[in-house]
DNA sequence: AACTAGGCT
DNA sequence: GTATAAGCCTAGTTG
């Protein structure tokens, strides 16, 4: 699918998706082994805090409500909003049952009631204790390490993670900081994390042969700030805050196959104003636009559409008369070559990582690879080697892969998953 | 087990 | 007129 692309000077290993993922999984079963250190002490008291906060709010939504309903549940949550205390539904999106109480629509009405906030705030907490701060104390082993089980999904080509997932480890607000400070690296050691950045923009750009995000890339300009220069009609060094925002959301909504109506909803913006972006976007993105097309009509043409490695994502409901159905499954072949060829580069990035580790220069190290997330590795390093190893793992994840973008990797190292800082 | 919700990339 | 952003995992409620 991809041979036009691979005359175009980029570099790939010789190597098939199934002999990646064959030789990812070794690497794997030792990272599982080795596991992440836990500061359980700190997790249980930030559960204890957690604890006291969500009762507090529960009196509070209680009491607003006049009604000790079960805030847990969405039919009474609705019964509440809707029939009780008669906040607006026109705007809120439905679910089979009724009107949704998603946080995303409760934001909506936030001004309606004083109620939401509070109910808004109970539901964070309460993720955040049940998902993570109650059970992974009781997940680590003898040494308070954590061992996740990974796989590697065979619809996508991505790693996963379960049990527990390691992937999803809180990171937004104030608690996010505060949990990911209990991932801790041991004695004598620190954590780093390497990022690619905006490796799935990368990939489309190349994939796509799209030449005003090539050249952007080329020359290290911010990928956000450029599309909304070119959105907005102004100079790169007059864009807004706001306006690379909304750029963001536009370039990673394009990878998706979002439509005026989703960024409209992602963005509080209006349908006009979503859509105009959207053109411009395509007008500016010749090559993005052409890629869209002419993947949705390969998978329809074949049933199925492939990686830069061979990667195969079938589908049999392109031609569904069920319009939502087609359009699913279209959107899902124009991100499956993007996400999967990103989940590729990862891969062999690792493999090669695990390969160089343990020749002569290194096999003295006590270096661990210890997590994968989608874009990241994280690993666990004496402190005396961090220097040595980041430029390691930064040159193997920039260089086992060129595509003909550059590919830029970012480093960060800390004592613990909460405080890393640029190297 | 279905449904809703919500954590992450 | 209808639905509308790719993917993963986990938890609570309900029947």
């Amino acid at each position: 699918m991809w041979s036009h692309i691979k005359d175009k000077g980029i570099k790939l290993p010789k190597i098939t998706a199934e002999e990646i993922d064959k030789k990812v999984g070794p690497v794997l079963r030792a990272m599982e082994k080795e596991g992440i250190l836990l500061n359980v002490s700190l997790l249980n008291d930030l559960a204890q805090k957690t604890e006291i906060r969500i009762a507090k709010l529960e009196k509070e939504i209680h009491k607003i409500a006049k009604s000790d309903f079960n805030i847990g549940s969405p039919v009474q949550m609705a019964e509440v909003l809707f029939t009780k205390l008669k906040l607006p539904t026109s705007e809120l999106k439905k679910t089979k049952t009724g009107f949704s109480t998603a946080a995303s629509e409760l934001k909506k009405i936030e001004k309606e009631h004083k109620i939401i906030k509070p109910i808004l705030e109970y539901r964070e907490l309460s993720k955040l204790l049940s998902t993570y701060l109650l059970p992974l104390p009781k997940m680590v082993d003898k040494q308070s390490r954590l061992h996740t089980t990974y796989g590697q999904d065979t619809t996508t080509g991505r790693i996963n993670s379960n049990n527990p997932n390691l992937q999803n480890i809180p990171i937004k607000g104030e608690w996010g900081e505060e949990i990911r400070k209990a991932f801790i690296a041991g004695p004598g050691n620190v954590l780093i994390s390497a990022d690619y950045s905006q490796i799935e923009l990368r990939v489309v750009a190349c994939l796509a042969g799209d030449t005003t995000m090539i050249e952007a890339f080329s020359n290290g300009i911010d990928i956000h700030t450029k599309t909304a220069a070119e959105i907005f009609n102004t100079e790169l060094d007059k864009v807004t805050k706001n306006q690379r925002r909304i750029a963001k959301t536009v370039n990673f909504g394009v990878l998706y196959g979002m439509s005026p109506y989703g960024l409209s909803q992602a963005l509080s913006i209006s349908q006009e104003d979503a859509a105009k972006y959207i053109n411009k976007y395509f007008e500016t993105h010749t090559g993005i636009k052409k890629y869209c097309e002419d993947t949705a009509l390969y998978a329809k043409k074949n049933g199925y559409v492939e990686t830069l490695f061979g990667f195969k994502r079938y589908f049999t409901n392109l031609n569904s008369p069920f319009r939502n159905v087609a359009e699913s499954e279209r959107r899902m072949a124009i991100n499956a070559p993007v996400q999967g060829t990103a989940a590729e580069i990862l891969k062999l990035a690792m493999i090669e990582l695990n390969n160089k580790l343990k020749t002569k220069n290194y096999q003295l190290s006590t270096t661990k690879m210890l997590l994968t997330i989608h874009d990241e590795i994280v690993l666990e390093v004496p402190k005396k080697e961090v220097n040595k190893i980041a430029n390691l793992v930064k040159e193997i994840m920039e260089k086992t892969v060129l595509l003909c973008v550059p590919i830029e990797v970012s480093v960060s190292t800390g004592k613990s998953l909460g405080d890393l800082t640029d190297l």
